[in-house]
DNA sequence: CCCTGATTCGC
DNA sequence: GCGAATCAGG
């Protein structure tokens, strides 16, 4: 047989079943000759028999334009490091990923989300900035009274 | 991991 | 129109 081809006869035997609430799987089961689920599935949609059947909101992994003929005369320079016009919130001029050793490893926000950033600026101390590695770095404001202890204990 | 149906998209 | 691939759940 030309193989695939929706003859009256399985459309019948497969509304049928389908109706029936035989799953998809066992339609192609039972129809055989190459039908698989999923080409069972696709019919029955097809078909218009889907409609009832468990509710999925659509999604759109795509449907995107395709570019192939865009083109660039001009390189429009991936966005470099800038200063944002932005007051909405306070964010840093590094990402995770594009934080450089003398950069400022502040974080902005909280790790994972979207707009999670690092200071960025010059590092003066270990991992920060001088207004940073200040907060970073601050001495122990109240010297636990212990270390005096210790200190003078022999 | 097995299964279910739903949806999309290249053919 | 077809169905594999993919998706979102159970």
């Amino acid at each position: 047989m030309t193989a695939s081809a929706w003859t009256d006869d399985r459309i019948g035997r497969l509304k049928k079943l389908w109706l029936e609430g035989q799953t998809a799987a066992q339609i192609a089961r039972d129809l055989a000759n190459g039908i698989t689920r999923s080409a069972v599935l696709g019919k029955v949609h097809r078909m218009g028999l889907s409609a009832g059947r468990s509710g999925r909101p659509p999604k759109r992994p795509d449907a995107g334009p395709k570019p192939p003929t865009f083109a660039p005369t001009r390189s429009l320079a991936a966005r470099p490091i800038d200063a944002p016009p932005e007051v909405a919130k306070q964010h840093g001029l590094a990402t995770v990923l594009s934080v450089r050793r003398c950069q400022c490893r502040w974080p902005f926000g909280e790790p994972g989300a979207a707009d999670f950033s690092l200071c960025g600026q010059p590092v003066t101390r270990g991992a920060f900035c001088a207004v940073h590695a200040a907060v970073a770095y601050r001495p122990a404001a109240d010297t636990p009274r212990i270390l005096d202890r210790l200190a003078r204990l022999d």
